[in-house]
DNA sequence: TTTT
DNA sequence: TTTT
């Protein structure tokens, strides 16, 4: 039956890439969507350093093999992204035997759109054709 | 940004009306939508009564205001329903002081695919051409 | 870059299927979805029949290769369907000489949310178990 | 019944802004989406410049009153845009008597995702916490 | 917890 | 052209 979520939003940090036991290489992304603030009369306003203020949601997203190692080489914090995907529920006990309950978006498709935020010296405006060399989607 | 969930299942319970301190109309849905399992070798199979094998992911669906009371009023347990919302994350302290995390579905639109599923002896196979008479989408 | 569509809705026909010069096998579908009619008021009304008034847009799916196969074979006028996909515009030259526009939502998943309507005389209210036998997805 | 569009890519134009007889403000916008073109074997190529290829879809975007006037005032050619929507077909008939169909794709929400294009000489680079002094979502 |  |  029909699960899908679509998101677009800012990377919060680089991606993390690990392997399960069973050999599956996963990344997981941590992408921020913002709703701008609005106040009791419903009219957005701005925060102190003059920008929309916003509530942000925090997604945890999940890739799966070849998307992951794609998504590991190629995100960076910053990055505008869209990702496509289904919502998945978790469920395991802490290191304190308390249940605790999770929510992660598996991604079946992600987009990146913008260019990594420049951190370095390099200004970095021209266009950089070789971006997407590897990137099959 | 774009944050958009979109899904079509059925329900596994009635809906349950809640107000707030502040009179907000709160309706919450449990909405089951399943997909079908796959053995190691990415076939699907049968269970034991002869259904397609599935894993069902059950999401919360929070329904404000008007869209809750009209959820509250026609929603039942079994019916199958679509709903377009957006992903909302939620943190609170449970009563042993442990920090706990939530995740629910805000919804802006709920459709109903399905006529409730008849438990009385009444047949109802006829058209009921009242049934969305209260429901303004 | 993002070209999502997803339609509930029902199919207005049968699914027909034919193969290109090259092979490939297309099932296209007839998808109808509802949408209430509204007054000037902004109020939703009935028609004669006593049913809620309705917009209906008139969708044309494709499906290609094995989900086109599939469709062809299981779904039948009346289904109520779910379709994920994409927009794709079409352009060619009619017999008149006169340059025609086409659009069209290629499938990338079709998922069955009803029973085909019961036109026989079986009855039919028993669990079909084996209905989704050969049906992937 | 669901009709969901959802579509992330560049304005190929700046908005046009017209009233309708009856007063109501319609803006229209013409958005590409782009996906990687494949070569027989399935993989992605570079065109001339450089760039990976692209097949380039040009949706029509429809966005009425208060949406439309924004947009109209606020988005330009080349703007990387999200939009929300519902797929609507027209059918009229053009000056030569033929019976012609059209396609468009009616906005529920509009997001900007980028600043506009700089044509201009001033650098801009700063950012420009006023941009979205007027937008109500 | 639902449904087929 | 469907469905409720």
């Amino acid at each position: 039956m029909t699960n899908i979520v679509i998101l677009v939003g800012n990377l919060g940090a680089d991606p993390e890439l690990r392997s399960t036991t069973g050999g599956t290489d996963v990344a997981t992304l941590s992408l921020g969507t913002g709703r701008p603030k609005r106040d009791s009369e419903g009219k957005t306003y701005k925060d102190a350093s003059g920008f929309t203020a916003k509530d942000t949601e925090w997604h945890r997203i999940i890739c799966f093999n070849g998307l992951g190692r794609i998504i590991a080489q190629h995100a960076v914090k910053g990055m505008l992204v869209s990702v496509r995907g289904r919502l998945h529920y978790t469920r395991w006990t802490d290191r304190d035997g308390v249940e605790r309950y999770g929510c992660e978006v598996i991604a079946d498709d992600v987009q990146f759109l913008s260019r990594p935020r420049q951190d370095n010296g390099d200004g970095g405006s021209e266009p950089q054709p070789d971006f997407d060399e590897d990137v099959p989607y």
